[in-house]
RNA sequence: GUGGCUGUAGUUCAGCUGGUUAGAACGUCGGAUUGUGGUUCCGAAGGUCGUGGGUUCGAACCCCAUCAGCCACC
């Protein structure tokens, strides 16, 4: 157990992730560490597949584990909470159990959902009032039980519940929102401080940086959340319509602040090039839907560049999907037969292609990692940069 | 042989009493997707309306002939 610093009763707290350090680049801010949980080591920089059910959509825990080398998943509160519901949690014993993933998982908590895709909601001090997008029931969610709630999943790592404001929101707006979200996390670790974890193993809560594309914003977040003595430390509402440029100055604003010797996680990005523009910039954590859903949509990632598998010009071409790849998928299939698939909508050729964008995007942060401990990350992200942003 | 029905996009079909550039779905081709409501979303190409005449200012539509398919009856 690490000893971080309490926030609230301004003592030292034994808790749940050990994060260790071990290498930052030469000319970068990119660094390699680890992350010791209740379930396991993390080695970063590293990508979380997104499990939004407690599934990653048609990967196995199996060949998740086994073929991508996942290290760890996410679950998303909002999900979990509407269905099956926390009653079934708690009987499960948690996520781990219930869903028989033993490794590191991570729930996010709800507040991207309650502001994407939750019908009619309502906004106060107190929470968001909103309605079930699968049977229009009424919910509250404030800091306070979406901290509950993630106490019954159980996972490693939990999130504090934030607002996310729209990309393009005016300043007043992103201020106004901001200090909501602070006060909300003021709440969220009072309430984390006042609970314990139910299955036996510990659990952290992440701050979540906010601010839009406001520089100052960004940074007088980044000095709010890191008063806290958190374990990690992320941020979000990014990547949502702004241009790649201007992510990226958020990032290095905000890095700027955070404690060094805690993880940094970079919420909801992004494309292979995002991951690296960000490792490059000091982020340790990324998780995104964009190799699973543009799987099942037809998309592969390559170290070469991105393929339309759909495209007439593999119709014929029947070399293996990703020869440079090490799932099963990669080499066992051809692009011939893995086109033909899609275009007959069989199920495999999702979950073929989900499997490898995700061993895709594994091998990505891995390498790396290898390169920020052998000290050629700034050449190599600049050679991989080039190539994954051609289109075969 | 006689009578009837049907021929419109690759496919299945709409298409009003004759009235602009003949539509849809599926298929084909291409694009999108960033803390997952995704078999999703967006776009494009594709037609000498079976063929040949005729009527009309104007025909997928009306008339004649003809070809093909199906049905019924001798």
């Amino acid at each position: 157990m690490h000893p971080v610093f309490c926030y609230l009763c301004r003592m030292q707290h034994a808790t749940g992730l050990k994060f260790e350090l071990q290498h930052t680049a030469a000319g970068s801010a990119a660094r390699a560490a680890t992350i010791a949980t209740g379930h396991g080591v993390i080695e970063t920089p590293v990508f979380m597949p997104v499990g939004t059910a407690a599934a990653v959509k048609g990967i196995y825990h199996r060949d998740l584990a086994g073929e991508a080398r996942a290290s760890i998943i996410l679950a998303n509160t909002y999900h979990l909470y509407l269905r099956p519901g926390m009653d079934v949690l708690r009987q499960a014993g948690g996520v781990h159990k219930f869903s028989s993933w033993d490794g590191p998982m991570l729930t996010d908590s709800g507040g991207f959902q309650v502001f994407s895709l939750a019908g009619v909601r309502k906004l106060s001090e107190e929470g968001c009032r909103f309605s079930s997008h699968i049977d229009g029931s009424k919910h509250l969610f404030t800091p306070e039980n979406v901290v509950d709630t993630q106490r019954i999943i159980g996972a490693d790592i939990m999130m504090a519940f934030d607002e996310c404001p729209p990309g393009d929101a005016p300043y007043d707006y992103a201020a106004k929102s901001l200090g909501l979200t602070h006060r909300w996390l003021e709440r969220c670790f009072s309430q984390f401080a006042q609970t314990q974890p139910l299955y036996g193993h510990p659990q952290a809560l992440f701050p979540i940086v906010q601010g839009c594309t406001y520089e100052d914003l960004r940074v007088r977040s980044a000095e709010f959340v890191q008063q806290f003595g958190a374990e990690g430390y992320a941020i979000g509402g990014l990547a949502v319509g702004e241009p790649a440029p201007v992510m990226y100055r958020m990032i290095e604003a905000v890095n700027a602040v955070l404690p060094q010797d805690k993880p940094r996680y970079l919420m909801g990005v992004g494309t292979p090039v995002n991951i690296l523009e960000a490792i490059d910039r000091g982020v340790d954590m990324f998780d995104c839907v964009m190799p699973t859903r543009n799987g099942r949509n037809g998309m592969l990632f390559t170290a070469e560049g991105m393929i339309n598998i759909r495209n007439e010009k593999w119709r014929n071409d029947f070399s293996p999907v990703d020869p440079d790849g090490e799932a099963f998928v990669d080499t066992q299939y051809s692009k011939a037969y893995l086109r033909h698939l899609a275009i007959a909508g069989e199920m495999t050729a999702a979950q073929i292609a989900s499997l490898h964008n995700v061993a895709f995007y594994l091998r990505l942060v891995r390498m790396a990692r290898e390169h920020i401990l052998a000290g050629d990350f700034p050449q190599w992200k600049q050679m991989m940069v080039e190539k994954l942003t051609r289109k075969l």
